[in-house]
DNA sequence: CGTTTTACATTATGATCATCATGTATGGTT
DNA sequence: AACCATACATGATGATCATAATGTAAAACG
């Protein structure tokens, strides 16, 4: 052994944070073990006596980025406000994994996709708690639509090749929501 | 030549729908060369007569895709529930093309993001059209918002493997965005 | 009808990876 | 102090691709 119990211990959490991060970066295909492994400190080959496979490296490590996302302090206002914030649309490697990763986390094996929907489950419980609404129903469901629509306001932001579009994109959508979370009274008529 | 002037034009046409088919359904990387070609009834040497690579004809493909999406007829909530549907969900291959490529269309070069940007500028304008709200600004940032949570939505609801939650997470949207829909008179106070 | 052009199939070529095999040196243990 | 277990580095191995080179047969054209 060139290294401590302590040590081997450390450096898998170490591979799986670069691994989070460069996952989250670039993507599940185009980041290979062996960069996952330098960006770590090791070589390549070190890699199996941690992990089986790449498989089981996705899986871990978007199970570690789903669990460090942030609980939403504040309302769900104040919340979105963060997230649609030019900063996280700048920085993919350390923002929500969700945005970053989940339309490639469909076609990739079991393990990921179990990881992300006990991610999702998880956030949507936990912006239904902060979500205005009459009750929990009604809170659940505004938590789910304002969701969808900061994920896909983050991932149309970062596509568009026109900053100003991107800018506005995240503005718009964060006013949007503002409007739409003020009031919701009972609304009986048409 | 095996192949009439007329078959060129119509190969090449075939090409770009078979891979605009396929990229949807599967992603850029995972699609080979070959089997765009094999899908379009030729052999793999034949593309580099057509493309000059695979960069081209992601760039091309994506357009074709991002330029095949119906406008929207009827309101922008008919809109939203035909775009939340499961059958949409189900069918990667041939629906909207922001959903399934989005996310890695970013690390793309230049001439897929330009396409895909093109096509959300349209889609906005588009949407915006149909999107009630009071002056055109309002009515922009409707459709701004509404189009970030359609395509939040079926990106959350395609990677969740448990299908209530999948369900659900398309139809709280759907409802969600109804709700939000329909009014928003003059709003001053707090 | 003969010539030329070219779209295509076939077959290299070379790069990139994931995964594995082997040797080695050091921490753990008695 | 001596032995053992193992984490690691180094260096294959084999698969998969994108891309390119070459040959061929049929369309285009005079």
């Amino acid at each position: 052994m060139r290294v401590s119990r302590e040590q081997v211990t450390e450096n898998r959490r170490t591979i799986l944070q670069a691994a989070s991060r460069l996952f989250r970066e670039r993507g599940f295909d185009a980041v290979t073990v062996g960069e996952v492994m330098r960006a770590s400190g090791l070589t390549h080959g070190a890699f199996y006596g941690y992990f089986r496979n790449k498989e089981e490296l996705i899986a871990e490590a978007l199970g570690e980025a789903m669990s460090g996302t942030a609980a939403p302090s504040g309302d769900l206002a104040d919340y979105a406000a963060r997230y649609l914030s030019p900063d996280h649309r700048d920085d993919r490697a350390h923002g929500c994994p969700v945005a970053a990763l989940a339309a490639e986390t469909v076609r990739q094996a079991g393990g990921a996709r179990a990881e992300m929907t006990a991610g999702l489950k998880r956030q949507i419980d936990r912006l239904s708690r902060v979500a205005p609404g009459e009750d929990d129903r009604r809170k659940r469901q505004t938590a789910i639509g304002s969701w969808a629509a900061m994920v896909g306001a983050m991932i149309l932001a970062r596509v568009s090749d026109d900053p100003a579009l991107s800018d506005e994109v995240l503005d718009q959508t964060r006013a949007w929501l503002a409007g739409q979370g003020k009031d919701h009274g009972p609304r009986k008529r048409t």
